[in-house]
DNA sequence: TCAACAGGATTGTCTGACATTCTTGCAATC
DNA sequence: GATTGCAAGAATGTCAGACAATCCTGTTGA
């Protein structure tokens, strides 16, 4: 028998569910950036009780995707530009890493998966389907991440990843902000495909560089 | 008044009171790897409800401190030599970079705190203290991490370094490893004096390569 | 020897409660 | 008119107690 096989069955508790349910409304923008959550709403929204709530809430903001200020409860955060860009500079150390590494072992199976959804984007990307461009694209990313051969790496740049969700949506939907950002992953499956890993990790850091430049200014609008 | 002065004051409460105490006892060595934790059991010395002992310990499931399988509690997770050499390698991402930044940008003012601290660590080191050396290692690295402008860095860098504090004691604890540790961070803080970020790179990376190494040392001996 | 089972221990979850703190609107004062 | 002070209402922090579901363990029976 493999030593490690885990095939303990995790029964999905009314905690996790709650996470879940959380973490989905957050990522898909439901509550502005600011907004309070009121405990008391959310638990007759979510249907569960007030502790299995606030046991969901210090799980979110463990991973830094609410704040919770004492006396004042839990609420969205609002990310500055210096945040941001703080995450995305360590999100380009990671990224990078895991794109020279997985271009050096990737096994074959897995890059016809990445080609897949790479695919998918391109279908996305002519669309004017800004939710669906940044699902496929975060698809593609995770199939790299998991193919990095780092657990660690790949946890670590989800959580990052998650925290900037809000602004992924805003610059995916830039005027042709979809067909470049295209052309760039294009350039990062090529790499990893030919197995390049020098230049799996320039693709991956120009894609992020212009990744980075789009979001400010689409928030730049914004303000 | 500057625009970001936080004056809050953050009256603390039982549950940050009871995550503190709680993490302070993992990294003291309270509890064993592997060994259960019994929610009454806890409840009781730490002298705080279930529902707040609760919300404190989903806070540390989500900073990857305690492992929680549903319907059998949580538990201090026992690190496999993989899951930390995966650790130690983003910790080196992280660590090289925030070195380098660290030489080109931190003030005069903070490169002699820095070296107090290795001062601190270089009596510890000449004592039999490990604990003492783990702890003034940490506040060197921590001046750093706090010096090298990007703030997530510094958070994901802490959390990671946290998740292997097992770890540390042991490896200082080997003959002569807090003597060429010690010369290993002299040379650390002798490129940041210096503003050369390139030496400073290449003193970290070696570093952390012979920490790993240490480690790697004391943990197969153990077993 | 091994399988089934019963009992205790532990966790998951809820209800209800109350003190403390924050918010907000209104009145009073300068 | 602007500011201060205050009071009511809302929301949070925390606890106690309860009960069902699940896990663990030792015993019984084949």
């Amino acid at each position: 028998m493999p030593p490690d096989l885990n095939l303990r069955i995790s029964p999905r508790t009314v905690q996790q569910e709650t996470v879940d349910k959380l973490r989905q409304a957050i990522f898909s923008g439901l509550f502005q950036p600011g907004s309070r959550l009121v405990e008391s709403q959310l638990c007759l929204q979510l249907g569960v009780s007030r502790p299995s709530l606030r046991e969901a809430l210090r799980s979110l903001q463990a991973e830094r995707l609410i704040e919770m200020i004492p006396n004042r409860g839990p609420s969205i955060p609002a990310l500055s530009w210096e945040e941001a860009t703080a995450i995305y500079e360590v999100r380009e150390l990671l990224e990078v890493e895991a794109a020279g590494r997985c271009a050096s072992r990737i096994p074959e199976q897995q890059v016809r998966e990445l080609e897949k959804s790479l695919s998918a984007f391109e279908q996305a990307a002519s669309s004017h389907d800004s939710l669906a461009q940044v699902m496929t694209a975060a698809d593609f990313y995770s199939i790299i991440l998991a193919n990095c051969g780092n657990p660690v790496l790949e946890e670590v740049h989800r959580g990052l990843v998650a925290r900037i969700s809000f602004f992924r949506g805003r610059s995916m939907s830039l005027e042709g902000r979809a067909r470049s950002s295209l052309a760039e992953m294009r350039d990062i499956f090529e790499a990893i495909a030919a197995g390049d890993a020098t230049a799996a990790r320039k693709a991956a850091r120009r894609h992020l560089f212009k990744a980075k430049a789009a979001a400010k200014m689409s928030m730049d609008r914004e303000a």
